[in-house]
DNA sequence: TATTGTTATACTCTATAACTATA
DNA sequence: TATAGTTATAGAGTATAACAATA
């Protein structure tokens, strides 16, 4: 089992370092990347709610979306009813890198596992859900 | 496949972040367990070896050492050939909390797949494997 | 000359606390 | 009063470049 779980934990290590030297690649270094990704599944979206979605603080997103800003991904726009409040919203290059990061992420999986018999990704997949479960099960009763 | 890739990822995530936190509790954050776990794996090592290990710059692995000096886990002994260099020495205290990293290790492994049916735990493993090959040469001609 | 480790400096990411403008 | 976001400040982790001691 051990093994097992170093294999898991390598697997881990080595997707995060391919991923982070692809975003970096983009223009899009480290918790950038995950900002992105979040105003591209949400819309856009009050630093508040973005805080929350990525559990930062308020401050640390206010420094993310002025690199943001200052790459020129995404702007802050009038909230239309409350204006204590911004909406990060995708600039045209914002909206197409994300898109981008989309496309590359379903070519990856496919990359990654095409190889597999129907059988082992269909067992392996199966075998990662009941992991991913009792993993959540361990973090509740910590 | 798609949603096989997400769940490998949030598996990632989790790990992550279960780990980071009990590393935290036992005054090890961030970036120094994983140099207690390579000298525990090494044993005791110059810091340019464990600059190449850890792929961190020698300054780096200077501001960790220094860290973990001042805490108690660890001394630079002189080499004993070589002036320039030191070896990075578990303390008492530093071989105690990498052997309990040990043992814990193994005992999360085991609560984390002790549910799995023997069949579905060995078929998991093979597909884990395959992926793990997969992402490797993928990396390689990346 | 090349290598080991350090000092000096800077950048990124994160946090807490105090503040402004608005609700 | 409470909330959205900012300014001010601090700490961890990383990097590059220049340097001292030694090989």
């Amino acid at each position: 089992m051990r093994e097992t779980l170093d294999r898991v934990l390598q697997l881990a290590v080595l997707l995060n370092e391919d991923m982070a030297r692809d975003l970096e690649r983009r223009g899009l270094p480290g918790s950038r990347a995950h900002l992105v990704w979040e105003i591209h599944k949400r819309g856009p979206s009050t630093q508040q709610a973005l805080a929350q979605a990525l559990r930062l603080t308020p401050r640390a997103i206010t420094g993310l979306v002025d690199a943001l800003v200052e790459s020129g991904f995404v702007t802050r726009e009038p909230h239309p009813t409350d204006r204590r409040a911004t909406l990060v919203t995708f600039t045209k290059r914002g909206g197409m890198a994300a898109r981008s990061l989309e496309r590359d992420h379903i070519e990856f999986a496919r990359k990654l596992f095409d190889d597999l018999t129907e059988t082992t990704f269909h067992n392996f997949t199966r075998g990662l859900d009941e992991v991913l479960a009792r993993l959540r099960d361990l973090l509740v009763s910590n």
